[in-house]
RNA sequence: GGAAAGUUGGCAGAGUGGUCGAAUGCGGCGGUCUUGAAAACCGUUGAUCUUCACGGGUCCGGGGGUUCGAAUCCCUCACUUUCCGCCA
């Protein structure tokens, strides 16, 4: 959510930052939420106004009550009478404008940063940066879900029985490998100085609206109506929110965690070969980091974590590039966002594995995610997350890309996980 | 699932209809003392909306009600703790 104060100081601006996330008739609504400001400030302070006089009534009541004067008390005890209906009907009316504002407001998606280039779609993605050396596979290399077959490590077929598609079934080595990569990764983030973290895989309502998955327009997460819960589509729902409602001490930024959780989409309208194999599941397991930060220092936390996300690629000898987002392929709530791709190279297409974002202050502000700076002065902080990694596309391209005629060459520094050096 | 008791400031914990944004203790911050530190003593210390400012409003788990007036009484929801039941 953007801060009123923000939006009616720089106007322009936003209306300008809007255009670059292509958002509709910015002019038109940012018009609108000052105006119906305005009529809450007014509200306001006509309410406050009759309050402090209903106080004040109240008070004297009391002290003529207690000194015995009787009739004044009387007299002054219908005056307060009076000013309750006016002020019953002011506050409705106000709360009803505040209401109105909020859903406005909650319409309005995060400005982008300066740096994010114009577009409507993933074409319009701009590649920052790519290492890695593209392998040549040999003659019959398979795509992964073949070769989980072949290996038969994991079972798509299996896991529609038990629940449906886009829930695998990982077997003997594929559940190794899956158990190898989740600590190897974890191993890693704390390294970094990330705090691990395990967090619950459900939350309730007012999370999921604190970091953005609520209103659920697209209807991606999977919901528990009976208990009002809603499976964690990434970790981050869960760790951002344990700062929900905290004033955070200037010394202890930048926060940093780390969290490996399964995560659960719905994936409403996705189709064709995209989802094919492990390109795209219903459930699936991820690492996740969140950091909190100052607004001075949260770019170069943003860095700090993209080359941990590259450091890890290198380590699984996977090419991948970088790709800064347009703004018509940013999220709703991002500022900035870096995706990582991998190239797997029996399908012979790029994967996204990591997202990288800074919200700056939007989920904070939602959040209520607040810090005290050097001076005393309490003002909303920057969250930022990304995946470090999400494992299964990761899979996708290791297998794709290490195998060989005995087997899937298993990356050196991934060994001492597996326990072997080949997938066999 | 059943029963009971709770939910107050960073923490602990008073307060049961008026002057209570809230005693007291701890913690934090500033100071005196000290070469420095500790101890002791003194002072200070919640958030939020609105206003250029003075000031005013709101907040004692959430929501609603009673009353001229609610932290305090009533209703309701959520959560916590303890006991019982069930159980990885």
């Amino acid at each position: 959510m953007l801060q009123l104060g923000y939006i009616r100081e720089n106007r322009d601006l936003v209306i300008e930052r809007l255009g670059v996330k292509n958002f509709k008739d910015a002019d038109k609504i940012i018009s609108q939420v000052i105006e119906k400001d305005n009529k809450r400030r007014g509200l306001q302070m006509e309410l406050d106004n009759l309050k402090a006089e209903a106080n004040r009534l109240a008070k004297e009541v009391g002290m003529l009550f207690k000194e015995g004067r009787k009739e004044e008390a009387e007299q002054s005890k219908s005056k307060s009478v009076d000013l309750k209906s006016r002020e019953k009907q002011l506050g409705a009316e106000l709360a009803e404008t505040e209401r109105e504002l909020k859903e406005m407001l909650l319409s309005i998606p995060n400005l982008p940063n300066a740096q994010v280039p114009r577009g409507t779609s993933a074409k319009d993605n701009e590649i920052v940066f790519q290492q890695g050396e593209i392998p040549s596979l040999y003659e019959g290399a398979l795509e992964h879900w073949d070769l989980c077959a072949r290996y038969d490590i994991i079972d798509f077929e299996l896991g529609n029985k038990i629940t449906g598609a886009g829930f695998p079934v990982y077997k003997g080595k594929g559940a190794r490998l899956q158990r190898a990569l989740i600590n190897f990764f974890l191993d890693n983030a704390v390294r970094a100085g990330f705090r691990e973290i395990q967090p619950p895989l459900m939350v309730n309502e007012a999370s999921a609206m604190a970091t953005g998955q609520l209103p659920d327009k697209e209807g991606q997460m999977y919901a528990i109506p009976l208990d009002g819960f809603y499976m964690i589509p990434t970790a981050e729902v869960p760790v951002t929110n344990i700062f929900r409602d905290t004033i955070q001490k200037m010394e202890d930024m930048p926060v940093c965690c780390c969290a490996y959780s399964q995560c659960f989409r719905r994936e409403a309208g996705s189709y064709g070969k995209d989802v094919r194999g492990l390109n795209r599941l219903h459930q699936f397991d991820k690492v996740e980091i969140v950091c909190i930060d100052t607004p001075e220092h949260s770019y170069e936390q943003l860095e700090v974590m993209k080359s941990h996300v590259a450091d890890l690629l290198r380590q699984l000898e996977l090419p991948f590039r970088v790709l800064r987002l347009c703004g018509g392929d940013m999220s709703f709530t991002s500022a900035i966002t870096y995706d990582f791709e991998v190239y797997s190279a029996a399908q012979k297409r790029w994967l996204e594995v990591s997202s990288v974002s800074n919200f700056e202050t939007y989920q904070a502000n939602r959040l209520k995610l607040r810090y005290k700076d050097e001076k005393g002065k309490i003002q909303l902080a920057h969250t930022l997350n990304g995946s470090a990694l999400a494992l299964p596309r990761i899979v996708a391209a290791l297998l794709e890309n290490h195998q060989t005629i005995e087997g899937i060459r298993i990356p050196k520094a991934l060994q001492p996980y597996f326990g072997s050096e080949i997938l066999d």
